[in-house]
DNA sequence: CGCTTACTTGAACTCACTCAAAATTCGTGG
DNA sequence: CCACGAATTTTGAGTGAGTTCAAGTAAGCG
């Protein structure tokens, strides 16, 4: 049993006062890892916060290959499409195992005619995705291999540190290789060579589940 | 003077009904070519809207380089931010002279409280501008060079021929090769190589102003 | 203990980059 | 209308980052 902000990681979202969306019921699932959640095309009836675990928005192309657009950390939604009942334009899979609440669309609609401070936090949500997806296409378009990781593992450091799921820089770090790869728009083996050279020059190391930042201002320098 | 459902394109996007902005008292404004009009992080207390000529959201980089993160075109909001004052995550630059019609933010604020329609009409935008960033991530993680040009061109040819910017396979096309370069995370030469191969292979035609798809068929087998 | 999955390492290859120069187009003033 | 300078596009040769394909190693897990 959950509500969108009785959790701990909700409180950490904090400012938005969406308490007015504890009343709305909701339910509990688990998901396994590489499980496929939601298909591009579908239009689900219900708004999936993730409580924990990894998840992947991605897109299959034409020829199979698999392109991760985000993932999907403790607290956040899997879709942003709150209001409006249109197909979702990407897949949503398990990275690890997840635990997620599911919350009818329905309820969020209703009540966003009595809540005119939904629209503005809906429209944060929208911002933030945005925001991190033009931060992406900057790294894919320029970047170099370690840049690109760089910059993904500080992002991620950061996104969880905010929910308060980093111990100082270590963080669990459940994503695979082929994860990394198909994010950053590489292949394993680079990524497995680009990361034995991080670890080499003493910045970063990934492995067995976790990530530490052994060099949190060299990393940052490398990323900018 | 303008409003925003006054002009021809604004008639083309169609569905929304947007009449009750049509009271917002507008100036229209004219930008040179290469002209930067908003700059990252700045608050503008306009929404402006396109009506000729192209644009580009860009993103400046730490080493001077630049990425073009989406093409504005006749029709487009250079910004969706509309209920929020918060400081955008992009530049914009004009590709080609400009003209436009700027609508102050503050009407849309008080417009939104007694216009529900507006919400979901903005979020709208939203989940356009999403889905559009998203597609140009995978392009740009995945596809090589003549892939990447021929998505990119269909792109701008649909979206130019629902705004009824385009007779048949033919379009005004103002962006210079450096501007495909930073939008597709390639380099002038090399753009210039990539286009006179797809000229050869009858696919298309780019050249003084003018975009000609030769081979609509095959030139979207190329991008899938 | 055997099987699967994930990671590592190596060698050859390729696409796109860099740098540089030549050719073309565009804009502007005479 | 032409001439000139600037911007843009084209072309060439050499280089390098990342890929592909393949084999080998390590680590979970029944």
């Amino acid at each position: 049993e959950c509500s969108l902000s009785s959790t701990s990681v909700c409180h950490a979202l904090g400012k938005c006062d969406h308490a007015f969306l504890e009343t709305s019921r909701s339910r509990q699932i688990t998901v396994p890892a590489k499980r496929m959640l939601i298909r591009e095309g579908e239009t689900p009836a219900e708004v999936f916060r993730l409580l924990s675990g990894w998840g992947a928005r991605i897109k299959i192309l034409a020829d199979g290959s698999r392109q991760i657009l985000t993932f999907c950390l403790p607290g956040d939604f899997l879709t942003v499409e709150m209001l409006h009942d249109v197909p979702v334009t990407f897949s949503v899979q398990a990275v690890s195992e997840m635990t997620l609440c599911a919350f009818p669309k329905k309820h969020l609609i209703e009540q966003s005619f009595t809540q005119p401070d939904l629209a503005a936090f809906i429209e944060q949500l929208w911002a933030q995705r945005v925001s991190d997806l033009e931060e992406r296409l900057v790294g894919l378009g320029r970047l170099s291999a370690d840049r690109r990781i760089a910059g993904l593992v500080l992002d991620l450091h950061r996104r969880l540190k905010m929910r308060g799921l980093a111990t100082g820089n270590e963080f669990a770090f459940p994503a695979r290789h082929e994860d990394i790869a198909d994010t950053l728009g590489l292949t394993p083996p680079h990524v497995s060579r680009t990361l034995t050279a991080l670890r080499q020059d003493k910045l970063l190391e990934i492995g067995g589940g976790r990530a530490v930042i052994l060099d949190y201002g060299g990393l940052e320098k490398l990323a900018a």
